[in-house]
DNA sequence: AAGCATTATATCGTACTGATAGTATTTTCT
DNA sequence: AGAAAATACTATCAGTACGATATAATGCTT
């Protein structure tokens, strides 16, 4: 999904500015599954506006810098009913963690250890920050989407508990690191 | 991680051609968690010679195209433990199909429901994909890894199963969708 | 024999990231 | 109180990567 289709998608929830569409990709109920840098979210918008899916209010702010609120057209609601009759792609997952994992072999075992443990505690402060999303969380598609990603997170967890002990002990097993 | 450093790693498990780099991070142990397409990682391959990471060997192939055999060189494994040494980046994770949950609140519960059958589906393929990987896979790492795709796939199939019946049963009576 | 998949290299337009810049206020630390 | 840091906002740009496409020979299938 392009970053045009998440604005239009984020804008359909309720107006909002660049910044905050930008918030709620980093922070939001959205960080578990997307994101989207200011060089791509400012210059999507411009060209949304230009091209009539959204339209674009501006406001003096008396002690904050001035805002420009977004709002979806009926235009821009067509466009994003069309754009998810589509089927969506499959899912994409990035880990650096894992990738220095495989081409760390030769590096050493108490490294590897050093780097699960953590990740491990990275997993328990995504899950702490996710649950606390889910208090303000109002719809029934993202308590769904969530818990989701909660079930991710704890599945990782456990995994990287129960296997790094049995992971350090074949490495060390498997060759004589230099 | 960038295309240049995933090449790096890979070559440093073997020595390979850009043809079979890709396949790796499109098929193999690497698929569950890193991407790369052919536009990033022959120009990588070409910069990283000039600059004396690795060399390249041409080989004339009887019935097959000509190939280039990238190998890394010891400048190469330096830069790439070096690059390991430094903390990986949190892991990344795009789904558009819960993206398209999120917007398609005032779309049918019908397609919703169907979007997640077919989820269900594409991940007992993966997970027999996986599985299949685990085969040929030589090293604790990875199979440490695939088993920690598997174990991931199977949480999303998990959740999937348990929770769709109630997201439709709250779609439906949260809002009369026209 | 036609048509598609595989093996292989390579490029190109477009999209996106990550860093940076600018400006003003509130909060936190010492 | 004063300094430092975080927050609130807009915006651009160089570098990087994606996705599609070109090319070309061979092998496999129907």
């Amino acid at each position: 999904m392009d970053v045009r289709t998440l604005c239009l998608g984020i804008l359909a929830l309720g107006d909002a500015s660049g910044y905050e569409i930008k918030k709620m990709v980093a922070e939001g109920s959205f960080s578990f599954f997307s994101e989207a840098s200011y060089g791509s979210i400012y210059p999507s918008l411009t060209r949304l506006t230009e091209e009539g899916f959204v339209t674009c209010e501006f406001f003096s702010q008396d002690k904050r810098p001035d805002k420009k609120i977004y709002s979806l057209t009926e235009k821009g609601r067509l466009a994003l009913t069309e754009e998810l009759r589509r089927d969506p792609g499959p899912d994409k997952n990035r880990s650096e963690f894992l990738a220095a994992l495989l081409f760390a072999e030769a590096v050493s075992p108490d490294r590897i250890q050093n780097l699960v443990e953590e990740r491990i505690d990275e997993h328990r402060m995504k899950i702490r920050s996710l649950q606390k999303l889910l208090d303000e969380a109002m719809s029934p598609a993202s308590h769904f989407v969530i818990n989701y990603g909660i079930a991710m997170q704890k599945a990782a967890l456990d995994y990287l508990e129960h296997h790094q002990a049995s992971l350090i002990k074949k490495i060390i097993a498997a060759g004589p690191t230099e």
